[in-house]
DNA sequence: TTGTAAGCGTTATCAA
DNA sequence: TTGATAACGCTTACAA
């Protein structure tokens, strides 16, 4: 840069005000400054700006693995987001490793970047009011409420229960949950709470707790019995899992003729196992799912689905992100973002 | 810094060698400086650090996008590998938009990072020679050969070969090409070129037109003829437009008992294509794809493919830019990964 | 409209 | 083993 002043007879602060769009500068000025500034080669050194300015233009994001479709397509559409705003985007992988969750927080990366967002697995509401962020957080998903932090959320509950619903009136009365909690590990306390009111207080919970909730709500409002037996639990939500789970409960004798997968990746393994097994989707057994992922709409048969943009999360976060810094004081907020049910060929 | 400074009566210097784990320090000291950064909670400004050091830590990851899953896993795998190594990764998708991928070289974001993944999928060699990257960059895929550039590239042309003489060793005589060029925009510069010997000359080709290339040596090689018509381009690779394409050709009343897909997203669209058309995949049609994705396990049936680990290829670009940022002077090197064959349910 | 000079928070040199 | 002091490359009061 001071070579740029020099070649161009100006100032440091000439060519600064130059590169910065600074608006009082006389025409011939500008033009030697940027004619300096080709014939040098110059570029700005981001990094001394950032250190000036006290910002870094850049926010984090932390998912446990962009493998995972949802992640990935998160993570595109946070990168997208970002970009309208002139914002980069730091990735980090949690792994599903709680201690690099809990490290997520107060990382030397943090310092790098402006805020977080942030979507915890494992660790709890506790761990996370206990922890003093570097700067500010936006959760995102479903594992802890209550804790001060502002958090774009899915409508887990309600998105099930109509997920469910859906299958119900379609005629199926055996609907198995794949990716559940375990039978005995549900967690009763949401019974009657409403999907915005989750934040009150403290609550360490799980997407498969929340959704089984929603599942059980759509069963007592059709007036099906609750079986524990159709708990087909799947440990992480993989496509291997859901098959799995599905294939072991075909070979059990389990009787169904509905598939809620709590995620779209456990439902998509549930045509797999089906079909391996000579079962006809949807003719004997439908399944329905949760995302709509990319490559639902493409599976054999396409998965009808319950929808939530990926792309409104990544706003929602943004906007809750950049109101902050604007507003550090203002109340942490939960929004819990609106769904739509897809209906494809995996349910009649 | 300075607050902790006097708070542990030391100076700057010596709390920068405690924070650096600088060995020379006291017992004492040591404790007394740490103390004095709990006390206060005193973290690092990495900005000031990079500034300080010339270096950030970081290297920037441009891909079209994310959602694609190829590029997902792929991300993933560089922050994977960037995290072993202690690297932070900045994302960018250039959206397949010439112009944003042109910018990538130049961008200021460039001088946040020390060095670019970079997997360009519409500018051209000459583009890429003209630019000036700010620091090193390493290439990813089949775009550009031959700019001087360090290069990771997959098998195309070995890998569709062995793919297409797999699907003919078991039986198809009539093997579409999914995703292929269109038939009379087939480049043949590639005719007598060994896969390693791409980068002898600046080149610029596509993932297509390498891999038809690998398609047409298998067919001349089992001895079949090369029939256009059996080309079905897709523009870009999308389930979708593998599905849309395979519904065409079937509709148009092509006669075919194979598909390659030239990547496993348009190959993941021929068994949806097949199966709502009442085509029977293996038995009538055997289906194989390229890239080997997470979810060609799991689709139904199961996508037979070939294996090219996003590992590897993350390692791979991770090593030439860690040599390049040793020895910058160092002759620019193309790496050409191995790939292995996964036989799954759609080959017979 | 442009210039001077201070300072952002570190690390590195050199001396003590 | 520790300290003073000068950078790193930029932005920004403030002055001219």
């Amino acid at each position: 840069m001071n070579d740029v002043a020099t070649l161009a007879g100006v100032s440091l602060k000439t060519v600064s005000n130059v590169i910065n769009d600074y608006p009082h500068v006389r025409e011939e000025t500008r033009r030697r400054v940027t004619e300096a500034i080709a014939a040098l080669g110059y570029r700005v050194n981001t990094t001394a700006r950032n250190l000036r300015r006290g910002r870094t233009g850049m926010i984090g994001l932390a998912v446990p693995e962009l493998q995972e479709s949802y992640f990935g397509e998160l993570a595109d559409a946070v990168v997208q987001v970002a970009d309208s705003r002139g914002l980069s985007v730091l990735i980090e992988a949690t792994r599903a490793d709680a201690a690099a969750e809990l490290a997520m927080l107060a990382n030397e990366r943090r310092s790098m970047t402006d805020g977080l967002l942030f979507s915890p697995l494992l660790i709890d509401a506790e761990q996370l009011r206990a922890a003093v962020p570097a700067n500010p957080v936006v959760l995102l998903g479903e594992r802890v409420f209550g804790v001060g932090l502002d958090h774009a959320s899915l409508a887990n509950i309600d998105g099930t229960r109509a997920a469910t619903a859906h299958l119900i009136s379609r005629g199926a009365r055996r609907v198995a949950a794949v990716g559940s909690p375990a039978a005995d590990d549900v967690d009763h306390r949401f019974r009657d709470l409403a999907e915005g009111d989750l934040d009150r207080r403290p609550i360490t919970t799980t997407s498969e707790q929340l959704r089984i909730e929603g599942y059980r709500r759509a069963l007592a409002e059709a007036g099906l019995p609750y079986d524990p037996d159709l708990l087909l639990p799947t440990g992480p939500w993989r496509r291997a899992s859901g098959a799995a789970a599905v294939t072991d409960a075909i070979d059990r004798g389990l009787d169904f003729d509905g598939v809620v997968g709590l995620n779209d990746a456990v439902a998509l393994g549930a045509p797999h196992a089906l079909a391996v097994r000579g079962v006809d989707v949807p003719g004997s057994v439908q399944v329905i799912g949760f995302d709509d992922l990319d490559e639902s709409a493409y599976a054999t048969p396409a998965l009808t689905t319950v929808h939530q943009s990926r792309l409104e999360v990544a706003q929602v976060a943004f906007e809750l992100l950049l109101d902050r810094f604007a507003v550090p004081t203002r109340e942490p907020r939960l929004v819990v973002l609106p769904f739509t049910l897809v209906e494809r060929d995996s349910t009649r």
